[in-house]
RNA sequence: GGCCCGGUAGUUCAGUUGGUUAGAACGCUAGCCUGUCACGCUAGAGGUCGACGGUUCGAGCCCGUUUCGGGUCGCCA
């Protein structure tokens, strides 16, 4: 009687079923989640994408279903017919925990091998193994949800954006390389041997040339490639939702994105997100928070002592302020009892290896106004008392110092700090979704290692126009006209608006050091470009992982990405990078050293 | 490229001062079991201690090199 019907198709899936089917004739297909054998009583938990249904053989079952019943092993394709019954005792941890399935019909479609780790949410298998079987940890439930919940996010996207008027447009990815911003992935060609294809960064340049062609409002998901090394929310290569729009300022590009933001998350997280968004200057950024990407769901502002110190005895202080530097201040309220002396030398130890500055002072002040202080006491009584003052610092508090000769180390290092402290002692609001503008960057940044000016965002981004002038004086103080997204301590994207006059961005590579052979070889087709009517236009990218992460409350990128690369850049699983052939080598003109 | 942490059964880990036959839990296999849902009970199988070299009478343990993984700094226009 077996197989006396192959032709079964799927009515249901397994979690989709509930009391409403009752009584029903389902078929439903899946993995088999665990079996649990009673003699002769076998309940088989069925997975698929949306979860999970109890399947029953009983004394009723025919006899050879039920054999097949018993040889069902962990993870075996299987498609069951059956009718959807009540059951007698419930169970609270699933969807469909109050009814089950009573199997009249079982196909095996496929069986498995034992499992190198226990698929399971809570698994402890390391990274190494789950990537190498990454199909495998991908069957794990919070896995399944983290991508069905991307594809929404990125459904979403682009639904906003083309109700908005945007055209998606996709843009090659075998491109020119060009210098400037992260190293290139490169890929040789046959047909000219020696030369060499980029994979894009970004579709910059693309998508400027989308607005010279007059689409007007341009955006892509795409995907972006930087040879660069792995950090815990970054990979090599990654999906940016990538926007660009013609006719408009940055003030534009910043109200329809915090439009979309707020869509999207009553979308997805059914969470109102405030707008418009705060909006720091870089220079506020750095100054409160010693960060161009500030976490705000916790206090912990940094405080300028430069003032209280100009004069005092105390040589790493006053030489700070006398060079040009800055003494900053921060106070950890309520923390001073948490953080004993142990912990602030385990914290002195993080900052030797992890922050450019050497060490921080320290003070807690006592009921009796009395200091525990690695720097009280080589202070004036006036000056301690007026760093006290100024940093609002009670009983109960800790205050940390750091003092350099140069400003900005002074305010990265006590920006990690403030980082590490609050993720330390948990002062970070989970629930919380900060969003902000850092906007007034610096246009150029002097770099000591090459000697020249390099772009801050990018060699495209137009200066503010009010500081046009000051090109040709001071360009060091030029600003841009760019802007950052940041998240809870995440850069989410960021933008600019782009230089659209010929003259300018020739301005512009001039300052970069590029010769004018140079511009010619390397952005020749642009400069180009540039003579035929280019709008005025700007744009942005939003890290797309990056904010399925931080949707999602994930700790790692990995974990909303389908097959991502481990830290050494390879893939686990198809053993990707790999050797190729002497033919294809040949083909290429290539040789390995 | 630098720094830190880790690699012992299929998996996650324990392994004391270097000393007889390297353990536990889960998983796996077999048997029993009619209401389980982390089923239960009984029995069993399963090890190149990442690799190589060194010290030693003797190394999972000590030393060196190397490899793989994780975190981080540099880097990421």
């Amino acid at each position: 009687m077996l197989n006396e019907n192959k032709n079964y198709k799927r009515t249901d899936y397994c979690a989709q079923l509930s009391e409403l089917d009752i009584g029903n004739e389902v078929v439903v297909c899946g993995w088999v989640d665990g079996k649990r054998n009673l003699g002769n009583l076998i309940f088989v938990n069925l997975k698929d994408r949306t979860g999970i249904v109890q399947l029953v053989f009983n004394e009723g079952t025919d006899e050879d279903v039920f054999s097949k019943a018993l040889s069902l092993r962990s993870q075996y394709v299987v498609l069951a017919r059956g009718v959807v019954r009540k059951r007698s005792s419930v169970n609270k941890k699933l969807k469909t925990g109050t009814i089950e399935i009573l199997v009249d019909y079982i196909d095996v479609l496929a069986t498995s091998d034992v499992l190198p780790f226990e698929i399971d949410d809570d698994t402890t298998a390391s990274e190494a193994l789950k990537l190498k079987y990454r199909y495998l940890d991908l069957r794990r439930p919070v896995l399944q949800k983290n991508i069905m919940l991307r594809h929404r996010i990125v459904k979403f996207s682009r639904d906003f954006f083309s109700d908005n008027g945007f055209l998606e447009i996709e843009t090659p990815m075998l491109i020119k390389s060009t210098p400037e911003g992260a190293r290139d992935y490169l890929v040789p060609s046959r047909i000219f041997n020696g030369k060499f294809f980029a994979l894009p960064q970004s579709p910059q340049l693309y998508k400027q040339l989308l607005m010279i062609s007059g689409f007007d409002r341009y955006f892509q998901v795409a995907r972006c490639f930087r040879d660069e090394d792995l950090r815990a929310d970054r990979q090599p290569e990654f999906t940016q939702l990538d926007i660009e729009m013609s006719f408009i300022d940055s003030n534009d590009v910043m109200a329809l994105m915090e439009n979309f933001i707020k869509g999207l998350f009553r979308e997805i997280l059914s969470t109102e997100v405030p707008t418009p968004f705060e909006r720091l200057t870089y220079n506020e950024a750095m100054k409160i928070y010693g960060s161009d990407k500030p976490d705000t769901r916790y206090d912990l502002k940094i405080k300028n002592l430069n003032a209280i110190l100009v004069d005092t005895n105390f040589k790493v202080f006053s030489e700070a302020v006398a060079c040009g530097g800055a003494v900053l201040g921060i106070n950890a309220k309520n923390l001073a009892s948490e953080i004993s002396r142990k912990k602030i030398d385990a914290l002195n130890n993080w900052m030797k290896e992890n922050t450019r500055l050497s060490c921080f002072s320290w003070a807690k002040v006592q009921e009796d106004g009395t200091a525990s202080s690695s720097y009280e006491k080589n202070l004036r009584e006036n000056e301690a008392k007026m760093i006290r003052e100024n940093l609002e610092l009670k009983n109960g508090d800790i205050a940390f110092i750091v003092a350099s000769k140069d400003k900005l180390v002074a305010q990265e290092t006590l920006g990690a700090l403030r980082v590490k402290i609050a993720a330390d002692y948990n002062l970070a609001d989970k629930s919380k979704f900060n969003f902000l503008w850092v906007t007034d960057f610096p246009l150029l940044e002097y770099s000591e290692e090459e000697k020249r000016y390099i772009a801050k965002h990018h060699p495209f981004t137009s200066p503010k126009k009010e500081d046009l002038k000051k090109l040709d004086g001071n360009p060091a103080e030029v600003l841009s006209d760019a802007y950052d997204c940041v998240l809870n301590g995440f850069e989410l994207g960021g933008g600019s608006i782009r230089i659209n006059d010929v003259g300018l961005q020739n301005k512009m590579f001039n300052l970069l050091g590029f010769s004018k052979e140079e511009v010619e070889n390397r952005f020749g087709f642009l400069t180009e470009a540039f003579k035929y009517g280019v709008p005025p236009h700007g744009g942005m990218a939003i890290g797309l992982d990056r904010l399925c992460m931080l949707m999602l409350e994930c700790r790692n990128i990995r974990e909303v990405i389908a097959f991502p690369k481990v830290q050494s850049s390879a893939d686990p699983m198809s053993e990707a990078p790999s050797d190729v052939s002497i033919t294809q080598l040949k083909e290429l003109g290539l040789s390995i050293k």
